[in-house]
RNA sequence: GCACCGAUAGCUCAACUGGAUAGAGCAACAGCCUUCUAAGUUGUAGGUUGAAGGUUCAAGUCCUUCUCGGUGUACCA
């Protein structure tokens, strides 16, 4: 039994009541809303939409509702509110069905069939490899991170891809200053982050470049160089390149950035053409006079879009479709998802439509999460200007941060206190910027915006760890069965209602691709914790039925605060 | 010019996708630690949801126009 249970057998009771009290009237689907809190309910039900079909009014369609409503036996009462009809469960009844099943699925709790195992294969990170990552691609990433856990959770088989952006002129640039003013310098034996090594010299590239202008020059025909496979160039790139790597898969490792495949530019970028040849010979692109290949998209609101350049050479958009197309082919999927910031929007609005006009029906099943740029009280980061959040830089600093403020509480030992600053510190990232709703840009103070009080991750780790506290002074040995009819307190019943909610909240953010549903709610449920923790108490209770109850109802909480930090690729520290 | 996105308390964000009196946090002020971790809790104050129309039983949410901010509109990626 479970909560969906409750939802199902009050819309029966419903039609029931319904078909008894309007013989006549078309049957309608009834729709269970969550009431506010003030009204002490579990379900309500509005019934305004009946109201024109019936000619009666809202109020009046309520009450003849409940003159024939049959109650089920795990209904307290049903309060009439207006056209609403309010339903609360027994308290004994959803206590028992919500914290049998949080024990029962543990961190499964939340989960549901709702994805249907459908395939889908998430887009993200995605990368230039010409310099370290930045805040811009903390927000990519994290946004990936939850959105895979998040649909995973809602029952979606999910696979992951990387595609790095690892060819063109950008990459040449750090490769040329590094021949011109550093040859034979290893970042290793430099001591220094090799992403950030080849990152400084990408800045200093373009310094020089403003007074040296013969460097644009020679930078072109560096990448002339390379797509002629030449081998002193290609050497250069592929050492440079795996600086990189090496450099990335740290600031990834650290982060919880994974992915099932990956994939690179280099190897892909002539994907694509061949299938602009094919869609030209059957008319769905056309040619220009000199020979340059384009799709007309005007019809679609949008303009003519160039797929091959005159000198035979693809596009960014003409790699992406032939990507997509090689992607179907070889890994298969029924739902693709790109996270791609939101200055791409005209352009996969673009690919999308040459998708469907090249006949693959599953173009519409690919989906662009758009999220808004991370921009600073100073404006834009620009990485050629050294303007950025570094994001390895970030996280260390607002590691420090949190050491200062720790050791006053718990004794730690050095490796712990290490351990646990990591795990709070990224933390406090992941959760303010995953709060956000992703279409949302987000400024970032550096000084003001990381915090650690009111609705922060650390807020929501630190009632985790306060139920842990609990929990370890009670014993090695929690109750799994209690007299749950004992759960009468307010604060109790409200933490009832929030963790019975979990599912069907993963199941929102599922749908909406939006993680900041997660955040809100593990708030939420910290919240009704911190509420209850503050006005009862639970080891120094006499009553000793009493204090099982509650010791399952906080194992209940401790479970569902970890499976929804868990959402949002946060730890849940056990102490702090 | 055109297209897309955003605008909600001083600041940062919510609001079950059209439902009940628009909610939180920060900052401010006033309380609560000999009691399970005070990174906590209670209270006060703070709103014409950018503006004006419209749609309907009901609009922060949908439609139109406008204002402000952002992004895009490249034979860049």
């Amino acid at each position: 039994m479970n909560v969906e249970f409750f939802k199902n057998e009050l819309k029966n009771s419903l039609v029931n009541a319904f078909t008894k009290a309007f013989p006549n009237a078309e049957k309608l689907d009834f729709s269970l809303e969550i009431p506010p809190e003030e009204q002490n309910s579990d379900f309500a039900c509005p019934f305004f939409i009946f109201s024109k079909q019936l000619k009666t009014s809202p109020n009046q369609i309520a009450s003849k509702i409940l003159e024939n409503l049959e109650k089920p036996i795990f209904l307290e009462e049903v309060l009439q509110a207006g056209a609403y009809l309010n339903f609360k469960i027994k308290t004994e009844s959803l206590a028992k069905t919500v914290l049998t099943q949080v024990l029962t699925e543990k961190e499964n709790y939340g989960s549901s069939d709702f994805g249907n195992k459908k395939k889908v294969l998430i887009e993200y990170s995605s990368p230039t490899t010409n310099k370290p990552l930045h805040l811009g691609h903390v927000r990519n990433n994290l946004i990936g991170i939850s959105v895979i856990r998040i649909l995973k959770m809602a029952g979606y088989d999910v696979k992951t891809i990387c595609l790095y952006n690892d060819r063109g002129i950008q990459i040449c640039k750090s490769m040329l200053a590094y021949q011109k003013f550093c040859q034979n310098e290893n970042p290793k034996t430099l001591g220094i982050k090799p992403d950030h090594y080849v990152g400084d010299l990408y800045v200093r590239f373009s310094k020089e470049e403003k007074e040296n202008p013969t460097l644009t020059k020679e930078v072109q025909e560096m990448l002339q160089k390379w797509e002629a496979d030449d081998k002193e160039t290609i050497e250069l790139w592929q050492k440079m390149s795996n600086w990189v790597y090496e450099g990335y898969n740290q600031t990834y490792k650290r982060m919880g950035v994974t992915f099932d495949y990956r994939q690179y530019e280099s190897e892909t970028y002539l994907l694509g053409k061949k299938i602009s040849y094919e869609a030209l010979e059957k008319g769905i692109f056309f040619q220009k006079e000199d020979g340059s290949v384009w799709i007309d998209l005007t019809n679609e609101g949008l303009d003519e879009k160039l797929v091959v350049r005159g000198d035979g050479t693809s596009v960014y958009i003409t790699q992406d479709f032939g990507n997509a197309v090689e992607r179907q082919k070889n890994i298969g999927f029924e739902k693709m998802v790109y996270v791609v910031g939101n200055e791409q929007d005209y352009h996969f609005q673009a690919l999308f439509k040459i998708l469907k006009k090249l006949g693959y029906a599953w173009a519409d099943e690919c989906f662009h999460l758009s999220y808004g740029m991370v921009e600073l009280p100073t404006g834009k980061m620009k990485s050629r200007e050294g303007t950025v959040v570094d994001a390895d830089l970030l996280m260390d600093e607002v590691k420090e941060l949190v050491k200062e403020g720790m050791q006053k509480t718990e004794k730690f030992s050095e490796t712990e206190l290490d351990q646990t600053a990591e795990i709070i510190s990224l933390g406090a990232i992941s959760f303010f910027i995953l709060k956000v709703h992703p279409n949302k840009r987000i400024l970032f103070n550096p000084q003001e915006s990381i915090d650690f009080q009111g609705m922060t991750g650390t807020y929501v780790q630190y009632s985790h760890t306060r139920i842990v506290s609990i929990l370890r002074k009670f014993g090695e040995n929690l109750p799994q069965e209690a007299d749950f009819s004992l759960l009468t307190e307010a604060e109790e019943i409200a933490l009832l209602r929030t963790l019975a909610n979990f599912s069907q909240t993963v199941k929102e953010a599922a749908i909406g691709f939006n993680p900041s549903k997660i955040a809100n709610y593990s708030y939420t449920l910290a919240k009704n914790f911190s509420k209850f923790y503050d006005k009862h108490s639970v080891l120094n209770l006499e009553n000793e039925e009493l204090k099982f109850a509650r010791i399952v109802l906080l194992e209940a909480v401790k479970i569902t605060l970890k499976n929804s930090l868990n959402l949002l690729g946060i730890k849940a520290p056990e102490k702090m």
